[in-house]
DNA sequence: TATTGTGAACATCTTCACAGCT
DNA sequence: AGCTGTGAAGATGTTCACAATA
């Protein structure tokens, strides 16, 4: 995806961008300790990068640290929520309401985050009318997709429906203006240029996993544990 | 992480790795269909990327197509299978076994694939012993994480416990020798190199999604949606 | 003719290493 | 002394473009 940018002068590049919601949350929690500063070095430390990396990244966007001294964590947690368009709440459609999609709406990290789940949709009639997530919204048919969205000025698309009817999902969710979608289904959505997917496959990333995981790393790996005397 | 890999000559892009689970299940997808044989350019339309990419990804394996023909998918998928070691099936455990852990252990997903819950865990008395699963899993104690793993040769664990645990049941399944690790708690884990992590994390992504999505963005979108007549 | 596999060019991303500031 | 921010170097990843060939 080519992402529209007018106003930046240098393109930030995008694994940039994936990074900084991890540095933020990395500060929080260290905000959450009682710690007010810290040093690229000891970021670095906390969340498995290098120092320069996070230098780097920051540095995209300017200069928040100070020389002898490292950065002052409340301000550089607000200035990277200011980057990334967090000093709003943000309303976000779930679509699937079954045991991942009721997962979704009870996981707490959304409930402590600024996205709000404004609308659930299904499409078992079952389903339908039931109340669904913590605020008491209530289960709506995936037939009234694109035009509840698009009334409520929702962005932001949850896709939590099998994977027959996830490319079908994206284009309704579309077709009411939303610009972001969470794709759980494991399918590669065919979106136009200007609509940014991220996916979540669970199964991909195991199986990328298991390459690693033949004979001799594991043979190799039962050393580290202290488990072969030798060779 | 640096990857243990005696074998290979050269070393393969670790980014090459994560794509193949993709084309497998694509290339699955279109035998499903019927189709026998594809392109590299037909198949890249369908996955979106390009199809040079496609043919200097497998070129780093060998040779599996046929100039002027393409790739005959069925051997293409059982060789992308040898290559991630997805031959065997692999036994995981799941640690958590909340509402999302119990989405994970329903997910179609995993019970297509080539990946079994062998083993689940949680530290709630109330849980433990009541059923889990599709195959009469019972939910064990968290004490009995590292014992059990051992015992069972498990090498993959899947966490999905709230943050605060998440470090320490890292901790306990690489004690049992577990080396690879599907993270959902939104925590940095840290583990030794000879262990492999992927992290999703649904928060991070769709925050990283709202850098894009600001008035600039989203006025230059009405546009593509035909909903802004000038300027 | 259609398409692969790949050397070479290009683009992107990461790290080094250090001047400069506190 | 300790640390940032960054130019330059290096490493990694992607695409081009075409010879080889079914």
């Amino acid at each position: 995806m080519t992402l529209y940018n007018p106003t930046e002068e240098a393109e930030i590049p995008e694994v940039v961008i994936r990074r900084l919601p991890i540095y933020a949350r990395t500060l929080a929690e260290l905000l959450g300790h009682g710690i007010g500063s810290v040093s690229s070095n000891e970021l670095a430390d906390r969340i498995g990068v290098t120092a320069a990396q996070i230098r780097r990244d920051l540095s995209y966007f300017g200069k928040f640290g100070k020389q002898g001294k490292g950065y002052d964590i409340a301000y550089l947690v607000s200035e990277i929520h200011r980057i990334l368009n967090l000093t709003q709440d943000w309303d976000v459609a779930l679509v699937g309401f079954g045991h991942l999609g009721q997962a979704i709406a009870r996981y707490r990290g959304f409930r402590e985050s600024n996205f709000r789940i404004a609308a659930v949709f299904d499409d078992d009639p079952e389903k339908i009318a039931r109340p669904a997530g913590p605020e008491g919204l209530e289960v709506l048919s995936h037939a009234r997709i694109t035009d509840v969205v698009r009334e409520r000025g929702i962005r932001i698309g949850i896709i939590a429906v099998p994977a027959a009817a996830a490319q079908q999902t994206a284009e309704l969710l579309i077709a009411g203006r939303v610009v972001a979608l969470l794709n759980y289904a494991p399918v590669v959505l065919q979106v136009p240029d200007h609509v940014c997917v991220r996916d979540i496959d669970p199964v991909a990333m195991l199986q990328s996993m298991t390459y690693y995981l033949d004979k001799s790393y594991l043979r190799a790996h039962a050393h580290a544990n202290g488990l072969v005397e030798d060779k």
